[in-house]
DNA sequence: GTTAAATATATCTAATAGATATATCTTCCA
DNA sequence: TGGAAGATATATCTATTAGATATATTTAAC
């Protein structure tokens, strides 16, 4: 894919937040990213190998005995620098396949009725997301260590709300001209029931 | 990535659509279905070589000796068959990675300059696309060969017009809110400068 | 008739998605 | 006390994909 991974930056920005195990980053990332970042999981691990080998990041306590079935990293300074300069980079274009579009351009080989199928699911789901946004507002203040944290953390989530939002009025616009369409055909007997 | 590829089926659709070589296909891809889908060049020749062994597709005069540098392909009864399958399956939810909103998560390590510039950026992309968007549609409406192809295209267009204006209209919050706490920093001896 | 640019096909590598394997720890019930 | 169930945690593997590059062929330009 990317000919440099942005795994290795996603898991050095989470450490910026604290120690953290692999599976603390796939939690954390997962809830609290979610909304605009994808990690896989099997890249976790690897990438904390490749970090602590090229000493961005280093084990917490090491030897410690106790808990050795949980190994917990801290960024270091070289890693910090590091991720400093990738945030002053300017961000990549993303690249985008969105399924559903995809299906939709190819539409009159599945009809109306599938369609509005899809665009309801689809709908169904930014609701969902929009109501889980709404709901993860106050923790996400509540966990900022300061007004800086809480302002950036803010901006991120509006905007996963402006999106939903947009998404949300496309499915009601595309309903009515599916159905729209749907009407318009079984009033026209030359083109109705093929 | 995506345990079944969806390349074949972008290929399989764009095939519906007419007779293409592989060239045409990253080309139409490229040009009609940008905005919502991104192929990897590298992938569409292997995609109509597996295609092809598999019956989907088949080469047109294969043993014209005329224009041997250039191989274009059909789709079969199977592909038709294969592609109308996979349409009706429900879209699978989207990967996001925006790199941009990953930074800004962590923007109080580079600052609201750095954010400010990241933003202004993307803003301007966006509305590119929309000038782009709006330029194309007159062609999109003209390339369709049925008033229910047209009203898939336009359904499909008026998507990449919604999430524009959502991301147009967060980048202005966004912007605001920035240089709102650009102000406030400049204000306050205790935090200003660090 | 040679150069340059566009067209076209193909291959390669690193990154990634998603599944799976496996071990450990905690809880709860018999 | 034991052991089953489920959560926690680490790790590995494969098919897919992004993006770069190699290399012909055709067309246009000079």
């Amino acid at each position: 894919m990317a000919r440099t991974s942005r795994t290795r930056f996603a898991v050095l920005g989470s450490l910026t937040l604290g120690d953290r195990s692999g599976y603390d980053l796939k939690q954390e990332i997962e809830r609290r990213m979610g909304a605009f970042w994808a990690e896989s999981i099997g890249q976790i691990y690897p990438t904390l190998k490749q970090l602590e080998l090229g000493g961005l990041v280093e084990e917490v306590a090491p030897s410690d005995e106790a808990k050795r079935s949980r190994r917990v990293y801290r960024i270091t300074d070289a890693g910090l620098a590091e991720l400093k300069d990738w945030l002053r980079a300017p961000p990549q274009p993303e690249q985008v396949r969105n399924e559903i579009l995809l299906k939709l351009y190819f539409g009159p080989h599945m009809g109306a009725e599938t369609a509005l199928g899809h665009v309801a699911r689809f709908e169904a789901y930014q609701r969902a997301l929009l109501e889980l946004f709404e709901q993860f507002k106050p923790e996400l203040v509540a966990a900022a260590d300061s007004e800086e944290q809480r302002l950036f953390w803010e901006i991120t989530l509006s905007s996963g709300l402006h999106i939903a939002d947009a998404r949300i009025a496309w499915c009601e616009e595309t309903r009515r001209r599916l159905l729209e369409w749907q009407q318009a055909q079984g009033r026209d007997p030359d083109t109705a029931g093929d």
